[in-house]
DNA sequence: GTCTATAATGAGATAGAC
DNA sequence: GTCTATCTCATTATAGAC
């Protein structure tokens, strides 16, 4: 798999007729891919929801692969840079605790995913898509581990005694949580009734903060 | 959709060789299903790994729907009946608390997934695929939702002044993290490193029970 | 860059012999 | 109950006119 969007290199700068095309293809193929998974998505269908034809779907994304590899990158670097800001941000304001560090790693992403529009919303979905798939592990990887990382160190720094396996487990449990706002909320409704999504967000915040906090505790509770 | 595995009265009892095949296709299923997701999976490549054709899948599982809908429902009755068993258990030998009713729901299903031969293994991913789409929403509520509901009212028993919306979404947050484990194993072994199984359940365990009991408390940390 | 037309493949499902 | 053979449809991708 070549997940390298192809840089076949171009001569002329695109024309802005081109660029708002391929704007309206990557929007529809958010949207196509979010709803039903990678394979459940056509190429068709996203051509019908941007307006053209299944050819020039191919023609600016590339193989289905390649398609989803850019849809997924195209937000990446933005939603990256809003997390290291708010972590600046915080940075700024006072020392660091476990709960700012988390709020820096999740709010921006959940403020975007439920107050940036069906874009956002779609895009949450997707990123549900690559966690849950190994056969993305690779977009993970380019994406969103960098970021991770960084994160991670803060988390570090905040619990010196915890090993690097606690750490990153309770990171990825803090991020599935996350992610089944985004993918699962239908089953939280289910469960939990009508709930306003402030107060899942907060519930999230809690839930996360006191299970890292608890790494801290000197061994399991007997 | 028609959820229910169709119910065309059968004449005679099925003969033990025609039982062994069908045990042999949802094996096949539970594989493919697991590894692909509905949509990837295809019902030639169930056919080939269960060793019989095509035509033979959809004569003892319907439509491609009902199939999956069977192969998950399959097992479910007894991960329920293994979560209940240790329910019971646990109380008979005193007083519940939090960390008591979390391991019985997640110890039983995770020991299965890790020490019950590849078959529990494909459906530890298998169910990871149900709880992220919403197509599946009546498959969980047929076939999870009223254990679920069981301890749900456990929790809410240990956890009197919590609302029903921050038990249902802790509850969610808790399924996405012990379901993280079979299908994001490898971003953990990425993020965190080798790591063993058992010490990975004991970190889910320590995270869920200090994230429940984090409800007890007055308000958000200020 | 964008279109039409079509190639090439693989999918789910079924009919009917045995 | 199981098989062979086939139907019908949707898919990704490309060739080539404009």
């Amino acid at each position: 798999m070549m997940l390298k969007p192809r840089e076949k290199q171009r001569q002329r700068a695109p024309s802005k007729r081109s660029l708002q095309t391929r704007e309206r293809i990557l929007d529809a193929a958010e949207m196509v891919f979010s709803d039903r998974g990678f394979e459940g998505a056509s190429i068709r269908d996203i051509a019908a929801l941007a307006g053209v034809q299944g050819a020039l779907v191919h023609h600016h994304g590339g193989s289905k692969e390649e398609l989803f590899f850019t849809t997924v990158a195209r937000r990446a670097d933005a939603l990256s840079q809003l997390r290291l800001d708010a972590l600046d941000a915080r940075k700024a304001s006072g020392p660091l605790d476990l709960r700012s560090v988390l709020a820096c790693f999740l709010e921006p992403f959940l403020h975007k995913v439920f107050h940036g529009g069906s874009h956002w919303r779609a895009y949450g979905r997707l990123i549900a898509h690559v966690s849950a798939d190994m056969r993305w592990r690779e977009i993970s990887a380019a994406c969103f581990d960098p970021t991770v990382e960084v994160f991670l160190q803060e988390l570090a720094d905040l619990l010196p005694h915890a090993t690097r396996q606690k750490i990153g487990s309770s990171f990825v449990f803090t991020v599935s949580s996350m992610l089944s706002i985004c993918a699962s909320r239908w089953r939280i409704e289910s469960l939990a009734g009508e709930t306003e999504t402030d107060e899942i967000i907060e519930t999230l915040l809690d839930f996360c903060e006191a299970g890292f906090a608890s790494i801290r505790k000197p061994g399991p509770a007997l």
